[in-house]
DNA sequence: GATTGACTCGTACAGTGTACGATGCGAGTT
DNA sequence: AACTCGCATCGTACACTGTACGAGTCAATC
């Protein structure tokens, strides 16, 4: 197991800055990894995955288009940085530190989510990338979280992966079916319309139910319980 | 919650045989959905998801390429298409049939996580794509199985999608993550040298472990503990 | 023979990522 | 001052994509 992509790294160094003269009037100031990562995610929030176009991404920085490749690869690079700059993680309020393991875990798998729900197309995006530093930041926070709590060595590999599955499950889901309410009426009625197929389904109300946060909540507790049965 | 995709169901209906010849010569009988869908499906597996292109697909089955978009709306749908008819789900040897449900869940997620792994692109399709009839069979099924098991309708919900959650996040990573072993080896390098940052994630060998298959059936257990509590 | 409808496909177009090479620029060095 | 040199920018060009459009084929029907 381990990650793709092949460390791209693509040269750039610092800059003189221009004299310092207050703000510049936007829109000059030099082209630079930060620059172009943040403007990246930016175009992602408002136009979505296929919305990021080379060209696009350079018309918003106010430069010309290969440009970019001297900061950068290849777009699939872009995709990589812009992916990772949005899982930053600066942990739990310290109040309650190393008591409450279960608290902390809960925590930060929910500020995860929210995090990628806050830029939906990085649930798209998760699975195919390599592990930043960012993800394994938090992978190692929820190691060692776990490991205090008692998971045994033995089994901290499957927690970790079951924890990391069900998150990753639950974002990409809950990022791609994120309908306006017409899809919804219209996801309803076809659904009816096949009940006698789907019974329990429609009992449960699996798919008009609204509550993904509740949901997701109850869930984990549930994954807790089983991986460190209360005592 | 619901799916996306506009209904496409583009035209075509039957064709007369051409007058019973023996078998063609090859490549020269009709286009047809059925052919469509089945040779992009060996176009994903032996080419991933970025070779299949509209001209090669419609190469593979000597046709032109706009030959293609009488049978289909557009490239989406067949992606849509592709990613069903992997997903068909004939049940288990219907012996122990009703008994052990945890058998029954077990054996499905696990025929599950098999078919979409012997297609790997088929993991990261999912997530994005419509729930197809075989979807919705396999959901119907968890639920009866799971509401026969004893888990209250209220429950339900969550446990449908924490399962489901479990699944897609376990075979979307292991489809992602499956690398050859010169990239293993690449990647064990580059974690051990950064051990110092992450020591728990290397104690617990979480990149290194090879054992998908083993992870993924006891993290299933222990989500199943959770679920529904041996009594 | 004429008409119709199912089906096929060649051509064309508006994009896409990016290879390549020319250009500008600021700092050393001589 | 003239020179080189590395960083950084960008215009042009190319190969390739999905697919709109319309002309073509062919069998069944009138």
């Amino acid at each position: 197991m381990a990650a793709k992509r092949s460390g791209g790294q693509s040269k750039q160094s610092e800059r003189k800055v221009p004299p310092p003269s207050g703000p510049e009037p936007r829109s000059e100031q030099p082209l630079s990894l930060e620059r172009i990562v943040a403007t990246a995610v930016e175009l992602l929030d408002s136009e979505g995955i296929d919305g990021l176009k080379m060209r696009r991404l350079a018309d918003c920085l106010g430069a010309g288009a290969m440009s970019l490749y001297w900061h950068v690869g290849n777009k699939e690079e872009v995709f990589d940085l812009a992916l990772d700059s949005v899982l930053a993680y600066r942990g739990p309020v310290p109040i309650d530190a190393s008591q409450d393991w279960r608290g902390e875990v809960v925590h930060m798998l929910k500020d995860w989510r929210a995090g990628m729900l806050r830029h939906p197309w990085s649930a798209a995006l998760l699975p195919r990338r390599a592990l930043g530093p960012n993800i394994l930041a938090r992978l190692e926070l929820l190691s060692s979280t776990l490991s205090r709590a008692g998971v045994a060595d033995a089994d901290l590999n499957v927690a970790i992966w079951s924890l990391w599955n069900y998150v990753i499950g639950a974002t990409t889901t809950r990022a791609s079916f994120d309908l306006s309410d017409d899809d919804r009426a219209a996801a309803q009625q076809r659904l009816t319309s096949l009940s006698q197929h789907y019974p329990t389904i429609e009992r449960s109300r699996l798919l008009l139910d609204n509550d993904w946060d509740g949901a997701f909540s109850k869930g984990l507790d549930f994954l807790l319980d089983g991986l460190v049965p209360k005592q």
